[in-house]
Parts: structure tokens; sequence; C-alpha cells
DNA sequence: GTGGCTGCAAATCATTTGCATATAC
DNA sequence: GTATATGCAAATGATTTGCAGCCAC
């Protein structure tokens, strides 16, 4: 499976390790983790890994537009794989993100009142289906 | 001008000249500002102004749902009173946020698959037209 | 009078920085 | 061989916490 290997290839993004596994973990799993997330699970098979090495790689992927950054909480940042731009709705509860496919006609714009649009983000926030059933058995 | 006054006690807080001023300064700069921003010009006419107490009111008001958060860079919560529901614009550049009056179809919408939706955010990231000017009188 | 505020100092926690060593190419 | 990446430890900066004295009601 070179999938990753060629991502960072044809970035011209140096082979290392590290990227090759943060890359791999960010593309199995859509959960929209946090830096830390990503470290701790990703140290379980390789000990030595450094949390400065989870961010600088990030880093340089954000930067070579394979990823994404998510501001949704104000107290850490959450990363998916770019690909088509979509949503998403956070649970208040559980702090689960899910991808949202809803269409809005605003979010193709590239102009606002002569500033120039570079990003466009959209999130609800809210109670997940299962941390309702969880909040209605307690009563 | 008891405008403020009112807002507290019809929400039963109990009223102190630090909450009067920070309501009265987030209602008058729709700036969008942080905790620091408002920290640091209320402390001009009130030198024992604590941070703490910047953060105590905005974490009440917030309860009373008068405050609204803003939460676009992870860096950092920024806040504005609550009003009619709409969305921002950030300038990547400047830092500035201004409102943006573009209505969603879907900024009403009250679930999704079943996910309670309580919040609907929405923003643009970008260049604001100031700072594509001065990009441009740079080169 | 007292429970809730204020302000100070210290703690917390995500992220960044400096730097010596190791590695990709 | 050299530029770049890694990993550690320390720094930073927003926000939170603990607590003693103060104030609104």
């Amino acid at each position: 499976m070179d999938k990753y290997l060629d991502i960072l290839k044809n970035n011209n993004i140096k082979l290392t390790s590290q990227r090759l596994q943060i890359l791999k973990y960010l593309d199995k799993h859509k959960n929209h983790p946090t830096a830390d997330m990503i470290y701790t699970q990703l140290k379980k098979n390789n000990p030595a890994l450094s949390k400065t090495t989870v961010y600088n790689s990030i880093e340089i992927l954000k930067k070579h537009d394979i990823l994404n950054t998510l501001t949704i909480q104000s107290n850490e940042s959450r990363y998916e794989i770019k690909n088509k731009m979509h949503h998403h709705f956070l649970c208040k509860h559980c702090n689960a993100i899910f991808d949202v496919d809803i269409e809005c006609p605003n979010q193709n714009k590239t102009t606002y009142h002569g500033h120039r649009i570079e990003e466009v983000h959209g999130y609800f926030k809210g109670t997940c289906a299962k941390c309702q059933r969880k909040k209605r058995s307690l009563k």
C-alpha cells in the first residue's frame, strides 16, 4: 500500500516513517482527531514518537493542502484529510464530530463586499442521537 | 442610560460595576473582541480590574444567553452580544471579524440524522478589502 | 449577615520554540 | 555531505482554579 507514500512523494515532502503513520491514521480514522489523539494512538506502536513531530507533520501536511483544520472548539484543533468541501456536526456531550453532507448555496462564494473568501466553514453544535438516548435513560 | 442595568436585572444577575462595563463595551464595540481586548480596554478606566473578572462575567452572561462565543480561531475565543443569527468573516491578516448578512437555508434546521441541532455557525476566512490593498501596494 | 463577586497568584493544557542528534536523499 | 526531520525540555499564552477579602442585596 503505497497510497500514503505517493501522497508525500507527489507533494515533494521528505519521506519519514512518522509522516506516513500520521497520514495513514488520518485516512483510516474519520473521527477528526486532535493532535493529542493522533499522538496517543500512534505512540502505542511507536513509543519514541514525540508530540512535536505530530505537530510538525500536521503543519507540513496543512501547508501542502493535504489536511484541513477544524476550528469548532476554542481549546483544541481537529484535523481531517482534505476532500470535497463539507460541513460538520459537533456533539457537545461526547465531543464527537460527524461530517454533514448538506450543501449550502453560499459555500462557493469567492468574495463578500470586496473581501476575498478563501475558506468556508460551517458547523452545527448540539446533542447527537446517542447522547440524547443516554440522557433520556438517566431520568 | 440603564439599558445595561435592565439587562442584568431582567436576568437576575447580581449588579456589579464590572459587569455593566463589560456589557457596555460589547454593546458599543461590534468588533467581536477577545477577553484580553476587553480587559485591556476597560483597565484604562479601571486599573484594578482583573482578567479573572472579565472571564467570570463573560461566563455568566453566556449562561444567560446574552453573549455568543465565536470559535473561529483555535487559539482564542471572541465574543458578541447575541442578536439575530448571522455568520462571520475573519481576515487572516488583520484578524478583524465582520458580520455577514447572508442567509443560509439550513441555518434554521433543528435536527440532522437524529442529532439535535442547538447552534448553527458559519464563517468565511480570507483577506479583507483593506488588507488586499495593503498587499498590492507593497509590490 | 451571608452568599455570591472580585482580584491575585498559581495551575493547567494545547501549542510553539530552541537545540542537539539522527536521517532522507 | 548536507539540509531537513526528530525528540526532548523549556517557553508561551489563553483560560481555569483556589482562595481571602469585599460587596450587593
